[in-house]
DNA sequence: AATAGGATCTGTAGCAACTACAGATGCAAG
DNA sequence: CTTGCATCTGTAGTTGCTACAGATCCTATT
């Protein structure tokens, strides 16, 4: 119904991101309604890459009725680490791409990954 | 000297990365030169974002001496991972950022970012 | 009603790459 | 010879799941 795999739903439940649910008489959980909302909403904020602690501080939140000014500084925070991360895997991208350019056949003396890697113990 | 925290260098003996160090009389590791090269170059790699896994690799080309070829595909296969993740988080990005956008307190009816997240059980 | 089959149950271990303890030693400087 | 820091082993925690094993349950068909 969510679209998430049974095993993540139990482990949501194990760390407390979902209430327990009913049982049947046989053990078997039974989900009200209410939890089917919420592992939605969990869901959704975990494409939007939303850590699980930040996605109890949404929960609560919108449990709250406590909406836009929080949610906002919520979502600009995991925003700001996103673009942090974009900006970190760039600089690594850049630093690749000089690797790669620079072990052309044509340029050949020797590796230059490998003398960007080997350590110079003269230094 | 290599910049490696001690915790991280006992794992990486754990994992194999690393070999087994001597010992003194009273336990103690001591580490030849060939390990502080070793840790060096793990480190430098690490830094350039490669898994452990690729620089088991590379330090085994390193080893043999075999070069550029395909020290240059470990590269790229690394790169290409890189590229993707940006492109992932770029993603993010813009539909976190169109999220904030909307949350103006201008346009407030209710706030876009729970109205995004919360589940629509009618459909 | 019996049965066959799939789904769920609990519990544990694994992933990547470390980090953080606890409690016990070793070792070097003063 | 002492003081105090560094290292020792071993285990558990981090994040967000995933993958089993072996047992039980539930549903649909006969």
């Amino acid at each position: 119904m969510t679209g998430v795999h049974i095993e993540t739903i139990r482990y949501y439940e194990k760390i407390g991101m979902l209430p327990k649910p009913g049982r049947t008489a046989g053990g078997h959980r039974s989900y009200a309604p209410e939890h089917v909302a919420r592992l939605s909403f969990i869901r959704r904020a975990r494409e939007l890459g939303f850590p699980l602690e930040a996605i109890r501080d949404l929960l609560r939140l919108n449990e709250q009725g406590a909406c836009c000014e929080r949610a906002r500084d919520v979502t600009v925070a995991h925003r700001t680490d996103v673009r942090r991360k974009i900006a970190d895997l760039r600089k690594l991208d850049r630093a690749l791409s000089a690797l790669i350019d620079e072990c052309q056949p044509t340029r050949w003396p020797h590796c230059p990954i490998m003398d960007a890697l080997t350590a110079d113990p003269a230094r």
